[in-house]
DNA sequence: CATGAATGAGTTTTCATTCAT
DNA sequence: TATGAATGAAAACTCATTCAT
């Protein structure tokens, strides 16, 4: 396995080749559908651009003209599993106008897409073992990106005296990131449901386990 | 890669050869301890036995007189790593007699354990994405033995009044197991500091964001 | 060495890969017979596929483009050899109509054939040696099949009272056939010479050793 | 495997270590016994020196304390052997004072001997497999030792006009050695009698196959 | 004499990538 | 554009032999 140091960065939504003609993008498309489940069957070494080429319905030499290695493509895996992660949990958070209504959302939204896609859990997983000498996996690039537009959430909920006044943003932000991180692995390995642990997600979150008083 | 599709359990910490000599399980101990390093360092597939050897100051034919197999001398990685990653828990919980010290102990011994062994976080990882195939990340079988220990602490917790009366024993362990989960990885990821967090995880933990009343 | 207890059959003439292009034909002949001189000379398990690709003036990879392994591929030169030495003595027989001639020439071209590829006599060994667990060596597979060609060119000479009216067929099917594979085995290692002996051969086996009367 | 082009000489019968005490020709010969059966299932290559000595009931240190060297215990095997088939051989034939009664007798022997002994059958393959640089293979210097022995028995055949005149002894010799040869190994693959065939062989080689006049 | 722990050389096969058609 | 034949680097594991005890 080559580990050519590549730094990975969060690829804006729309840096690809400029205007791919509809054939192409629809098969582009197709590869990286094909591609992201077997990676995440047989891993990054064990998953033959052979075989992409043949489920994806092409010749082995035509996933060269999309992608120029199989690094890239893997990576434009991850990286299109990350941008519809993000897709999802906006869209449902913006169903929502209270900022508790939006965090929740965003929560089960972010639980639900991995059970969903399964696979993108393990190409995570198979990024770090793979490509362990980038310095920050994808996951935490998105996450760090993502970070922001929530920080403004709670920054209102801090400011407006529904969070206790001694907590800070960031600590809040770093609690949830993790909590929601460590559920959904175990959730993938473990075959646990999203919908049944939500609510108490955000009981204990909100609450805490001390009884009052 | 050989995917044997073994079973993984969570061994007996005495159920390995009887009584090897003194010398044996020394050389053993030092194997493991250089296999965990470059495994964590360079990925099951790219980390080679004759390296292993040569930095445990052996021959490659000695690695065998040892482990059967890579696949063998990994899992015993794996394994020892999350043998000891029970005794630190343990042992920190074991200093305290009231249950929610216990529990706060607990917790900082754990993320300060793969702080100290950071080559343990990256054997979880390689493992899963090694050998896909296994059921259940040793981890996750680790992790389920360790929470009948912690069942009966919270527990008493619970039957006490310390925890409100609406949780159950199961949510709990399962909420801070996840938490932990997260908060380790993400630990590692990022090389945030245990220490650190540790107060602000119980302080969010026990009480919850939400300002009171 | 793999034994993988195959079970080898006659392959018929015609049965490969259905129409290989001129240029595959070409050079999979070009391998084989690279293959059985080396095969040959240095046995299966000294011969290494490397040389075999370096000899065929191709790369080691693309070996496997045309035989899916090394077991594959000397089963194919024996298999080849074997084909070869049938046509041989067939030819050989059928320039001839009396049957005593057609037998004659038959047992001359069958000796001179292995003289001429002394390479398919230390393969009848090799494989042996490195298959042991085949059931019939493939030679005695040929052997039974051409067996039966021979049977009426005997019956013939039995019911019209050219031999002795005391013999069956199978046991002079027998006789000849053990005489002659221990004749070409005795004149590959002893470097005799078929023209020679053919004479003598043909002469006691009509007559025997016993003056008449 | 080391192919060093050793000459291989017939043993002179005692021509060993100076008198060897008991315990060890006791024990040289169980091993011996031992590695015959054992190269012969498995072949020169697939038979570890480690097995042998276990089999023998010995350590495998042990082993080099009686032969220097695999390839040396392999050669002792088939020199053994061989030795042990001319006894057979030759204590059969005489039995007899008759010459045709000898030749009878010995053809049987030899037969018998493989019969009972397929494994010696074996170690002549592997012998020539494996050690394809020596000049000759043991068997044949044997056989060139005990042809003295049986030219003079056929002498006095030819002499005293029991066999054509025309015949030369050494065809004789040479047709009956090949035809015992490639007998011994047919019966060995094909599971074949010799007691059922040797009427058969005497009665075609004495007088042919042809009807008289 | 006997042991068995230690050594290290040696080879098949896979698969990402290229390039002539 | 699309193809697929050709390339060649790379690593686990075995086992004969030695030698300190």
């Amino acid at each position: 396995m080559t580990q050519t140091p590549t730094t990975n960065t969060v690829t804006d939504s729309d840096s690809e080749a400029p205007a791919l003609s509809d054939r192409k993008t629809e098969r582009r498309n197709s590869i990286l559908q094909h591609a992201a489940k077997l990676f995440a069957r047989d891993g990054y070494a064990d998953c033959e651009m052979e075989r992409v080429a043949a489920e994806s319905g092409i010749a082995k030499g035509t996933l060269y003209l999309y992608f120029r290695s199989k690094e890239e493509l893997f990576c434009a895996c991850v990286d299109q599993g990350m941008r519809e992660l993000q897709a999802s949990v906006q869209t449902a958070a913006s169903q929502h106008t209270a900022a508790l209504e939006k965090i929740s959302a965003g929560i089960l939204a972010y639980l639900l897409f991995f059970e969903t896609h399964p696979e993108q859990a393990e190409l995570l997983i198979h990024e770090r073992a793979s490509f362990h000498d980038r310095l920050t996996p994808t996951y935490f690039m998105y996450r760090e990106e993502s970070r922001e537009r929530w920080r403004t959430v709670w920054a209102e909920l801090l400011q407006n005296g529904t969070l206790r006044r001694e907590l800070k943003v960031d600590q809040v932000l770093d609690f949830i990131g993790n909590l929601v991180y460590g559920t959904m692995f175990t959730n993938h390995f473990l075959g646990r449901s999203a919908k049944d642990q939500h609510a108490v997600i955000m009981e204990i979150l909100l609450r805490g386990l001390l009884a009052p008083n």
